[in-house]
DNA sequence: TTTATGTCTGTTGTCAGACAAGCTTTATTA
DNA sequence: TAATAAAGCTTGTCTGACAACAGACATAAA
């Protein structure tokens, strides 16, 4: 007898054992019952808690470690990770790394013109003495700079950076930390082919640094604008020109 | 015997086996060699190629596969990711999510003033008929939704995510994604205290949706600033509340 | 021929036990 | 007392085994 109404549900779509403790694991840091820094149960414990194999929670642990939740150290145990920036924003970075073809590269470039006169202008409503300082020091670093330009790309994107923990909005700088990992390799483009670069950063930048030293929010935000404008004129320039030259 | 002059050099600090494969695999990746939506070798192939034990292979892939870089399917084998949103931006999410707190929400609600209005003005720019639709399919629903707060905060959140594809850059929906994810959460709170909350999100809504149809990128991006301004208040307000309530 | 069923192979998931190697504590010895 | 050695934790790796799943193939029934 042929059931017309096969209303069978399907079986259970059965997650991997590692997957559910993983997930347990998880929950447990995102409530806060493990605390960040602190110490959590070893492999065998987890064993024994959970019921399960030492492989199966080797491959949870694994997992969370790799998503830069817990931070395992051989000999001593596992521990809830300060989680850093650089494990949240690295995925990002691959992310752009993998789709980066030459339509990204203005879109960059767009998204920085988006968010970093914002930047800039909070830079100048919040910046410390401390910023000041390093600041400062970014400007002469970049005048002083005798290396080639790659060497002057890095800094360049530093000063940015910096500029972007100065707004002391915690986000910001999150936010730009991809994106400025991405831009060496087109302004090292700019700095060899563009006459007179470097001149022109350090002419920028020392702007930029003006407007926001004299807590002038208005300015540093147009200073800002224009200087990102010519940035993007750089990069359609970059584009046509490895077009033509294939690559 | 103990020698005075140890100048051994320490032992090379091994990195888990584990470790290297990964970064060779990972490094196969991004120079293309595996492409994405391919098959890689499977765990035993591996097993042979790098001479170590299964263990190692799977914690590697493992690893790999909880940042989104590979898929593993049970019975077929392991494939290149066709990397998604989703995969980058959870990380940041779960950070943002464990940073959260008081002075957080106000990070956010600038960091949205900085960068959506830019994503409006784009928007405006580069909309397509099917993003016309989408948009003015949310106006709808939202005016005829019946749900409760988080529902409206939901639908809401929508809107805005749906303007950033518009904008066409591929980029500001990765950045704006973790934003929103979070955002739900106060916005519930909004919809819940705010007299009027619903009418004066679409409202505002309408007229964001207008300037961007006329192609009115200035409109669009003004209208999109005041918008925020207003939501950034409403922030405000939540804080003083919870704050004089507890919690 | 067509369809349904069983079988076989290759894959990932999980288990168990063992040993190596790194850290910490305790016990031993000078 | 202080340095050293030993013991006992921890994680890292290896080996071998079996279960569960997907796909291809062969076989039998309609």
């Amino acid at each position: 007898m042929r059931p017309k109404n096969t209303s069978f549900s399907p079986i259970q779509n059965r997650e991997p054992v590692s997957k559910l403790i993983a997930i347990q694991i998880e929950k447990a840091i995102l409530t806060k019952k493990f605390l960040p820094g602190s110490k959590i149960p070893s492999e065998l414990q987890m064993c024994k808690q959970f019921g399960v194999s030492r492989s199966s929670v080797r491959e949870a642990i694994q997992s969370l470690a790799s998503q830069g939740l817990l931070k395992v150290i051989k000999g001593k145990g596992i521990f809830v990770n300060e989680i850093s920036v650089e494990s949240v924003t690295d995925p990002l970075h691959k992310y752009l790394t993998l789709k980066l073809e030459r339509e990204y590269v203005l879109d960059i470039v767009r998204a920085r013109q988006i968010i970093e006169p914002g930047v800039a202008y909070y830079a100048a409503l919040n910046y410390s003495d401390e910023d000041q300082e390093i600041l400062a020091k970014d400007l002469r670093t970049l005048r002083n700079c005798e290396g080639g330009y790659s060497e002057l790309a890095k800094l360049d994107t530093l000063f940015h950076m910096h500029l972007a923990k100065a707004s002391k909005n915690s986000i910001l700088p999150v936010l730009l930390e991809p994106i400025h990992k991405l831009n060496p390799s087109i302004k090292s483009f700019v700095y060899a082919n563009v006459k007179d670069a470097k001149e022109k950063a350090i002419i920028w930048h020392k702007k930029i640094y003006d407007a926001v030293i004299k807590r002038n929010p208005e300015g540093a935000r147009k200073t800002m604008q224009q200087h990102l404008k010519i940035a993007a004129k750089h990069a359609e320039l970059m584009l046509k020109v490895t077009q033509k030259k294939g690559t």
